[in-house]
DNA sequence: CGCTAATCTAGAACAAGTTTCAGACTTGCT
DNA sequence: AGCAAGTCTGAAACTTGTTCTAGATTAGCG
């Protein structure tokens, strides 16, 4: 039922499954507070009760953290998601107001979401299998919303599309580049390619 | 000619001028080499041949820094451009080659680009308006290969779209998570979306 | 139980971004 | 020229992410 995608992983065992999620909670609680600097390694270690090198055995960087982090919330959000879809007219009106719902949901964490974010899209190479980790699941989320079992290629690369503006949507807003209002917009506008490639007649 | 986009700032005298210079080539260059962590502010100074002190009175910050070397290659290339504006037969197409111009032009110096990019997505709100001001000249530049002399808001709705998808496909081709023939995907799907606001029926 | 390998802890040490400061140099002005 | 204000230099100090080490603890196993 929940999916665990971690194959290389070898079994930890129930001490230290709790001792990662003591950590991934207090990372979430610190970031709460002040967003990406406010989660200090010194300080993540201490609130969760580990020593600073047990941190780093489980989460090699503070970006490997916070991207778990991410990962963690969205799987959240993807159970919540399943148990009450969106139930818009189209599919372009169903996503967008999937993101929306995600949106305020960030709006009330700003926090945390600034420190999710900024992790995810300052990950270099090393952090490459976790924030693709990340992005299956966004995928999955707007694909749900969608309502497909099988997307066409087209349908794919719309929705990649939808997911770098999300992003970066995200980036203008929690940077102050943007409203909400035009975030709302951003995401709206974008959902239309998904009426394109619902009609292949645009070609 | 030559936007001078710096109003409050109270004109450099001329060996000023040059330390700024110096400053961003040198920014510029060790960029080239080893991308966004080769760029360290204590080799910037000494091989743009001046005090940490003063690096940091010029730049506030590493982001700061490298945000301003974009805007600087940036001016170059929308110059570059203009004189050879792309060629194509209706929008759309004209903005997809004209970012895949640009796009070819980063990965000829793809370190460089890692620094830039990387840097611009990292920056928090202090540096908002440095980073705006590289999304004006960004902007400036599609509305050049569209043609436009007056956009209406939903072909601006467009244009913001095409950014966001711009600069997150990017980082996922500098992080490796997609390939060069996906970003080319990438543009020309969401370039798509020019043809739907300048027929305005999609509604 | 007792052994061995792996893991965890506390703490020092290191790296790079950033700040600070005393003194030397420039600039603008009279 | 001579002074006042601002700027630049060199170097040390501070911060926070990351690495390393020696010793304590735990887990798995005969």
């Amino acid at each position: 039922m929940t999916a665990d995608a971690r194959p290389a992983a070898p079994a930890l065992t129930e001490r230290q499954e709790a001792r990662r999620r003591r950590i991934l909670h207090a990372s979430a609680q610190l970031a709460s507070r002040g967003g990406f600097e406010a989660v200090q390694m010194r300080e993540v270690a201490e609130a969760a009760g580990v020593a600073l090198g047990t941190l780093y055995r489980y989460f090699p960087s503070k970006i490997h953290l916070l991207v778990a982090t991410m990962q963690d919330q969205l799987q959240h959000l993807h159970t919540t998601l399943r148990k009450r879809p969106p139930a818009g007219d189209d599919a372009a009106q169903r996503v967008a107001e999937t993101l929306m719902r995600a949106f305020r949901a960030l709006q009330r964490e700003p926090h945390l979401a600034d420190a999710m974010v900024r992790a995810l899209t300052f990950a270099d190479r090393s952090v490459s299998p976790e924030v693709d980790t990340v992005s299956r699941l966004t995928t999955a989320i707007i694909l749900d919303a969608m309502g497909l079992e099988h997307p066409t290629p087209e349908q794919l690369s719309a929705v990649r599309v939808i997911e770098h503006t999300w992003h970066s949507a995200l980036i203008t807003w929690l940077s102050g580049r943007a409203s909400i209002a035009q975030v709302k917009i951003d995401i709206e506008t974008v959902c239309r390619l998904i009426d394109l490639t619902a009609n292949p007649d645009g070609d």
